[in-house]
DNA sequence: CTGTGATTTCAGTATATTCTGAAATCGGAG
DNA sequence: CTCCGATTTCAGAATATACTGAAATCACAG
């Protein structure tokens, strides 16, 4: 087959990718991954590997790598046209699932080690002299922290979509949770 | 003054330090300046620059640049010793404080100028030709969402530490909240 | 002012990460 | 099986990031 060509893209979603793929760089994804998922969410049907290499001005291999990762993450999937035997690529539509699914894999991947890190030390550090005492205090501290992060977040979890986003757009729902729920 | 002598740490507390420098890559934050951080939260009292290169073997500059990052962040800062010329650094202590400063911050820095860009983005596709109508329902939603935790989050920011620390240790919390203030 | 120790700056170096292109592998058609 | 386009792998190159050490600057005591 042909080379693919670019896909034409307005300025304004030109400017849309560079931007998410700098975001990226921030959060420790890296940029060009950043870059591919921006396009294929934005695109209006799914994408193969070599229009997207094309578009981004990456290599082909590259591409490939990324996508790769994309799909480790679970907001992009594989699609296939009849007759067609390319690999399309197409994002996860909804922001807000995307979204839970970003949030549960990087919990998965940082924090659970970071809480299993902390438990070994902290209990490491309840054996230990005396002189690891203000350790072991802020240890426990930051352990604290994060446990209770982590039980708000199971719970959050099996909120739905709908009420999750009904909840959050809530005006002044903050101030009600704290109005009929902590103040007793 | 003579050279500052490595701090003794247990293994534990090495331990720790090492694994919060990997979290900090993965979070697109400079693995020394994690660790600096680390030992200096950790830490019994406020430590020298001097004092915190040699413990971590890094250059003296690097733990300048790191702690000037630091600060910028608000975490740490500068503390005096009667009589003694240097400057000690110490960590901010509470963990939720912590925290909320570091959302703060980079909601700033990262969030902000994203929903900068998606506004001017959609904004200018209002003004385009039908061709990006899908580019710009996709950029509508991701505004939308991002809006929407925009707004969740300033509401979240009037919260006391100590009314957020005790929403979130409620056991059935979020199920509360969608029954109290979601069904109706 | 001068001297001294503390701190910062910054050019060059080292390291880590990302990217490429060529080669290997895959997988279905014939 | 062979062929062929699609995909993946991976060694080396390119790039970006972090780090060092020396020199400059600072700040304060004397």
């Amino acid at each position: 087959m042909a080379t693919s060509a670019a896909l034409p893209l307005s300025p304004a979603v030109r400017k849309f990718i560079v931007h998410w793929g700098e975001m990226g760089s921030s959060w420790g994804v890296n940029r060009t991954v950043a870059q591919i998922h921006a396009l294929v969410y934005i695109a209006p049907r799914p994408l193969t590997a070599e229009e997207i290499a094309a578009t981004l001005s990456v290599a082909r291999s590259n591409v490939s790598t990324s996508l790769r990762e994309l799909q480790g993450w679970g907001i992009v999937r594989v699609a296939h046209v009849l007759g067609d035997r390319r690999d399309y690529f197409e994002s996860m539509r909804d922001v807000w699932e995307m979204f839970r699914i970003i949030l549960e894999e990087r919990k998965r991947r940082e924090v659970d080690p970071t809480l299993n890190v902390l438990r070994d030390c902290v209990s490491t550090l309840d054996k230990a002299r005396p002189v690891d005492a203000e350790a072991k205090q802020r240890l426990g501290d930051l352990l604290e922290f994060m446990e209770t992060m982590d039980s708000a977040y199971r719970e959050f979890r099996t909120l739905s979509i709908a009420d999750l986003r009904r909840f959050l757009k809530l005006r002044g729902g903050m101030r009600k949770v704290a109005g009929l729920i902590l103040s007793r």
